[in-house]
DNA sequence: GACCGTTTGTTCAACTTTCAAGAAGCCGTA
DNA sequence: TACGGCTTCTTGAAAGTTGAACAAACGGTC
């Protein structure tokens, strides 16, 4: 950084244009109705958050259904305490187990039970069905691309890299 | 609706291609971490949720600084439930009071208080700055114009509108 | 005026998320 | 082997969210 940081106030910063306060304004809008109505649509049809519901999909798609702990809540962009209270509730339904690591003493395994699979079966369809008609079915298909590389640069500059990445002295 | 809709299952879905299975993806990624950043900043800086900002955000901006429960959260987005809960805080931190509202004798105006006016100026740049840096100087002019009218498109289809929109039979 | 369906805002209980703390195991070094 | 720093996962309490139920007031109709 060349100038001090803006962390608690101190000088003005630029100001959003009307332009980009009306598509900020838009992007807090669309993203929330949208995540609203699939948290519904997943609480409704297979009994869990959407981010619960990603849990499972996460394990169904990993060797033999199973991940350790850290990983699972890294790719969920979660932290491990969420996730071991997610997965404890997840534990109850039946539809995910634990068991321990065998290569490291600390370590968890997640895995997904059969009755976690087929609730995964019966549910995705609606799901993708329920995505689809709010997003895809909607965007022309260069809007989907905009959209998937407007994305990628967000993530980029929130990515939680390296922690000393901003500290390029000490390297 | 001119197939059966496809709530809780039954028959095959158009699945996401491999390229919306991306997108999806990246949407999701990139969604999340921003709204965790935003929110870890503000509660780190104003001492509340990004939701709460909000709030006092609108209530900044409406006449008189204040606002019916119902309208604000309807601006919101949020469930007049989740806007008692939230009102009930801030009225505890001193930013926000309630009020009997004259012309309606169920109603209850929420006003922002001189302190409540204090932490959002006091704040704000702060958190222009982080919006700025996580989108706006990352994106091209062109793609601020994209992203608008994507999420303007999305909106559109989650729109809570009338509910009996779906019923045309009964108009 | 009495009725009835609707709107308004709150409350409760159940659930989820966050944050700080802590127990246990790993690993490099002496 | 013992030590110290680090990683892994869990826990408990506080905070926030959800959905259903409720009392009060509104507003149109008889």
């Amino acid at each position: 950084m060349d100038t001090a940081p803006n962390g608690g106030g101190g000088e003005q910063p630029r100001w959003l244009s009307d332009d980009e306060q009306r598509v900020w304004r838009a992007y807090r809008h669309a993203t929330t109705l949208l995540e609203d109505h699939l948290d519904r649509q997943l609480q409704r049809d297979a009994g869990m958050p959407h981010i619960y519901y990603g849990l499972l999909v996460q394990l169904s798609q990993a060797p033999r259904r199973r991940m350790r702990m850290t990983e699972l809540a890294k790719d969920a962009k979660i932290t491990r305490s969420r996730l071991s209270h997610a997965v404890a509730r997840l534990e109850k339904n039946g539809w995910v187990l634990r068991e321990d690591c065998p290569s490291d003493k600390r370590g968890q395994n997640a895995y997904l039970t059969d009755a976690g699979y087929e609730v995964l079966k019966r549910s995705a369809p609606g799901h993708v069905t329920a995505v689809r008609q709010a997003l895809f079915d909607r965007l022309s298909p260069e809007q989907v691309g905009q959209l998937g590389e407007i994305m990628r640069v967000m993530a980029e500059g929130l990515q939680p890299s390296d922690p000393d990445a901003d500290l390029p002295w000490l390297r």
